[in-house]
RNA sequence: GCCCCUGUAGUUCAAUGGAUAGAACGCAGGUUUGCGGAACCUGAAAUUAAGGUUCGAUUCCUUACAGGGGCACCA
């Protein structure tokens, strides 16, 4: 399928008689304006200088000499504008790229450009005893989609998620279990309660206290905490927990742990993501600090005030504490181990990707800067992919009034309004509930993935989940639509054939062969948001086209045409759907 | 103070150095009972400012202004 590509660089190439340029020098573009034609180069405009020409004339030049080869993909090669070179492809073509989607199916798109590498991705990295708030989602939902997306491109991919289960959060959220302990539901509770509990005692031991304003006694909890934050017992709590030594701190921490990795588990499988690996940073910290330790002497770490740090500054970054003055390692130190204990103890990998959220990009640098010289060659293959802030139209989210938007909550408030959008149609319960988590989720997913990966996301909660136009409900609904087509014609005995090529082209298939194009760079970029503006388009034209032609006809002819062009329209919208993580309801 | 990121229609987002800057929401108007109106069609509406590089700049460089993030024992 881009084999059009090549060889239309390839003939450009031939075509300028410059040894000095390869094929790969020659660029290719899809004008902005169909009217432009489907391929665009500038090759006349970028080497008329070198060739002491006018750019029109050689443009022209070129044109010819592909005119003359006679190329069956190529309808027409013009010349246009300041000297632009512009390709119509042939109805040959794209019919037969119809008919490829069609027989490729689910593989449509898909190549083989990282077969046989091995990928380990890590992302989402919720703590434990804390609430998934909309971070973590953002994190989940580009890191799959990633996932998904190398893995079209052959990869084996790996899929990790590193969750702090020790450390001051994790001591703060004890100590408010230890305060709330009388209402601490029994094992007879709901799992909801438990995690309710969980995130009570969690806000009792920090500065925010707004959703717990309901609780008996409240003040007098509060007061408590707060004395035994101040008399240091945060520090000797998490002491504790590090060392597993108090038999009453071991049995709230366990059971709070429990809780929350089943509560991410519920969340996790509403996401459809399935982790390989979970690493914890219990495991890595004693590594992680023996690392520093050993590369203390030859001058990697040094010591400052009591604490081992790097000093990034020789780089031109800034310094970070990888052990602190207490002996015990900070995240810095725990991530250069997590580093070595995924390759050495679990998956050699070539590339290993790390998703975090962008307000640790410099911390990142540091990291990836000690790394390099302690683990030159983990380094090398360490990518660290961020994803931008969600922010409130008003300005940050957690400082305003202390409440933090969690992810679950955006889940069901979007699960209500897909409820309300379906009241009135009468599916079956099973239905009804596949549709509205479908929906729902693919709502969320999209609003995500739509910006470019890095860019910081205002969020605006009424607005903000949309079920029309530029957004994951529309695309889902034009590929529900193009099913129900496909049943009808199926029942009126229209079988899809792009055999027959009568009808004029029309947008549809001039985006449609682009597809693996689109998974490419997506790829190549690490950006599924160039998936998700493609299928917008691509929705689009297909409601166009739908709107404009009936597709089935038995009266009309090339009615298996038009039958088989919404079949690799359903077919590509799977499948890109299915890359951005979101799947696609049969009905809706 | 220093470092990083970002400034595009009223709003939220697109645009591998290319041609007339593309969508959605909102706004104004419309869609002959034809396979799903969560749809389709028409219209008004934008590159923060000033320089520079280039045949060509929303894109690269410089400065100014505005917003966000980070800068030692949190992650």
């Amino acid at each position: 399928m881009i084999m059009i590509q090549e060889k239309l660089k390839n003939t450009i190439q031939e075509a300028l008689k410059m040894p000095s340029i390869t094929a790969d020098d020659i660029h290719l573009e899809h004008p902005t304006d169909l009217n432009f034609g489907d391929y665009s180069s500038n090759a006349a405009l970028a080497y008329a200088k070198e060739l002491k020409t006018k750019p029109i004339d050689l443009a022209e030049k070129i044109a010819e000499e592909i005119r003359k080869r006679e190329i069956k993909e190529i309808e027409k090669a013009e010349v246009a504008g300041a000297g632009f070179i512009n390709f119509f492809l042939s109805k040959e073509f794209f019919a037969e790229s119809v008919g490829e989607a069609i027989t490729e199916g689910d593989s449509f798109g898909a190549n083989e450009s990282l077969k046989g590498r091995k990928v380990m991705i890590e992302y989402t990295d919720p703590n434990p005893f804390k609430e998934f708030h909309i971070g973590h989602l953002m994190s989940n939902t580009i890191g799959e989609s990633l996932s998904r997306i190398i893995g079209f491109h052959g990869a084996e991919v790996k899929r990790a998620c590193y969750q702090g289960d020790v450390g001051l959060h994790v001591a703060k959220a004890v100590l408010g279990m230890k305060t709330l302990r009388d209402l601490m539901p029994d094992d007879k509770a709901m799992l909801t309660n438990k995690v309710k509990f969980l995130a009570m005692s969690y806000s009792l031991g920090s500065s925010s206290f707004s959703s717990l304003s309901g609780i008996d006694d409240f003040k007098r909890r509060v007061d408590e905490i707060n004395k035994a934050i101040e008399s240091g017992e945060l520090e000797v709590i998490n002491k504790k927990i590090y060392d597993r030594n108090d038999d009453e701190i071991n049995k709230l921490y366990d059971w709070g742990k429990d809780v929350s990795l089943k509560h991410f588990g519920e969340i996790y499988k509403k996401l459809g993501t399935e982790f390989d690996f979970i690493f914890f940073e219990r495991e890595t910290g004693d590594f992680g600090k023996k690392i520093v330790e050993e590369n203390l002497k030859n001058g990697v770490f040094e010591k400052s005030d009591g604490a081992i740090v790097f000093k990034g500054e020789k780089y031109g970054l800034h310094t970070r504490v990888f052990i602190n003055s207490e002996g015990l390692p900070t995240y810095e130190a725990k991530e250069l181990g997590l580093a070595k204990i995924k390759y050495d103890e679990h998956y050699q990998y070539d590339v290993s990707i790390v998703v975090t959220g962008n307000e640790i990009n410099d911390y990142f640098k540091v990291l990836l800067k000690a790394m390099e010289i302690v683990f030159p060659d983990l380094a090398e293959k360490t990518k660290h992919i961020s994803h931008g802030m969600l922010r409130l139209p008003s300005g940050k989210m957690s400082s305003r009034t202390g409440d933090v938007i969690t992810a679950e909550s955006l889940m069901t408030d979007t699960q209500k309004l897909v409820e309300e959008k379906i009241k009135d149609r009468n599916y079956n319960e099973e239905m009804e509930k596949e549709i509205i988590e479908k929906v729902s989720i693919g709502a969320i997913k999209y609003s995500i993935l739509k910006h470019t990966t890095g860019s910081d996301i205002v969020y605006d909660f009424d607005k903000s989940i949309s079920f029309e136009g530029d957004s994951g409900p529309y695309l889902q609904y034009s590929y529900a639509r193009a099913k129900s087509v496909l049943e009808k014609a199926k029942g009126e005995g229209i079988k899809a054939s792009a055999k027959k090529v009568v009808t004029e082209t029309s947008e549809l298939e001039r985006l449609l062969y682009r597809f693996p194009e689109i998974v490419e760079r997506a790829g190549k970029e690490y950006s599924p948001h160039y998936i998700a503006s493609y299928l917008i388009e691509l929705a689009g034209s297909f409601n166009s086209f739908y709107a404009k032609h009936k597709i089935v006809d038995t009266n009309d002819e090339i009615s298996p045409y038009k039958v088989a062009l919404t079949a690799s329209f359903a077919a590509t919208m799977k499948n890109g759907l299915n890359l951005l993580g979101i799947q696609v309801p049969e009905r809706m």
